[in-house]
DNA sequence: TAAATTAAGATTGTTGACAATATTATAGGA
DNA sequence: TCCTATAATATTGTCAACAATCTTAATTTA
């Protein structure tokens, strides 16, 4: 396994350095199959599963405790999210976004969010809102600290936990696999260094939520995953090589 | 499984009616997984499977002549694409919308579907122009000769024809299940007499998208979804009568 | 008669073994 | 030495039988 890294194509074979096994330390105790399912969301948001890794069911079925069968379903859940892709007679891997895709899923998510937020400021309790800014603290916390991973993770379930209060689970369900899907891109198009979800812009969204300014929070929105994507090299040139710099360069 | 329809609970059980053979007149010849997805949605489309139907697992593995593990995965992608819902150790059934759900469909439309428009607008060729057109005709035709079922599924596919033009494969999808689970709603709260979705507003819409108008064509998009939720009756006391009243009534 | 209990039947969930395919390792030839 | 062909291994896909659960029918009891 370890040799298959010399070949230098480039294009087809990375992340191979990331197995399954990090889906955590030890696991042994049988899962249900939601809680695999979102043990692997985790894993995916905290880039410990880089797109492309592959998912062997032997491998899972022992990390989980789970029979092959149930693991097969849990595939093809993530698959039906496109979290990750079924090869016939090959396995599972996690998704490869492309360039093209990433633009379409960027899109999306300045279709739904900015109308989820506008929402969410009008429906937003006290409550709700300390939730959001504790959480906040956490990812400037985990930023400072340089906690790429944790930064990563809460950079994400920021949106996710946005978009909980929008009062429409279908747009939820959507934006929860569009975040997901858009670790993946980060994964692959994120430049190394530059930190790609700036928690200034969070709490500027904080802001216009907390003054009740609609409007206001719907703009940010666009602007600020307008920056995520703009962060990105989406340049049609490269398939594959900068997240190779990013596994090695950290 | 006749004299199931004496209980008159009306809140539970209904859809007894329809069974899975609806799915086609002979199916034999094995189909493969895909192929049974797509029927299975097209009986949705035209309301042959009304929300609540039981899908057996022995009966879909006849009429498809599929292995019933191949069925089993058909269903579990059925419902996560929440088409059908799955209950443990009772079987699958065709999902029946709640009306806080018809909402959240429908708003998730109204956010969606006027995105796409605008974008298909700067895109459409003459050739797609002249397929809308086309189909568009078709719907004419069946609405005019009070062909119900196909009238209902053409003017679902409509907007799924149009979503087909917004170069974003992400939110296309998203349209289409949004779609489906439409006709779930109008089987569930949609009027019997009453047409759910004009065909003489999708004219205006192609009128819009000839003219090159974005603006134009996104407003009546929005417009048009308004209209046809509007036409439900979503207020909150039935809960599964209305459909009954279809059945018998037409 | 009606409700509750029990038994029979049918349906879904699960397991393990087997077949088909792909991947890797080995051997042979240019 | 490198490439090709072949064999061995590992992984995925499928099936059929079994177990668990639910549904329905029959039976009993108040």
């Amino acid at each position: 396994m370890t040799a298959a890294r010399k070949s230098g194509t480039a294009d087809r074979d990375d992340a191979k350095s990331a197995s399954v096994e990090d889906l955590r330390p030890n696991g042994d105790a049988k899962a249900s199959e939601a809680e695999i399912i979102e043990r692997i969301y985790a894993a995916v948001m905290e880039q410990r599963l880089p797109p492309g890794t592959k998912l062997s069911e032997a491998t899972l079925s022992e990390t989980f405790g789970a029979s092959r069968m149930r693991i097969r379903r849990v595939l093809l859940v993530l698959a039906s999210r496109e979290i990750v892709q079924l090869h016939s007679n090959r396995g599972a891997y996690i998704s490869k976004p492309s360039a093209s895709e990433a633009r379409s899923i960027f899109e999306a998510r300045r279709t739904i969010e900015p109308v989820i937020i506008r929402n969410a400021v009008e429906r937003v309790t006290p409550a709700e809102l300390a939730t959001l800014e504790k959480h906040m603290a956490e990812e400037h916390k985990a930023h400072h600290q340089r906690n790429r991973r944790d930064a990563i993770r809460l950079s994400g379930e920021f949106h996710v936990k946005l978009a909980a209060l929008g009062d429409n689970p279908v747009l939820e369900r959507y934006v929860k696999e569009l975040v997901m899907r858009t670790s993946l891109i980060i994964g692959l198009f994120g430049a190394p260094g530059i930190p790609n979800c700036s928690d200034h812009e969070h709490s500027e969204l904080l802001d216009a939520i907390r003054a009740g300014d609609g409007n206001a929070a719907a703009e940010m929105m666009m602007r600020h995953l307008s920056h995520i994507e703009e962060e990105l090299e989406l340049t049609g040139s490269h398939s594959g090589k900068v997240n190779i710099k990013d596994i090695f360069g950290s």
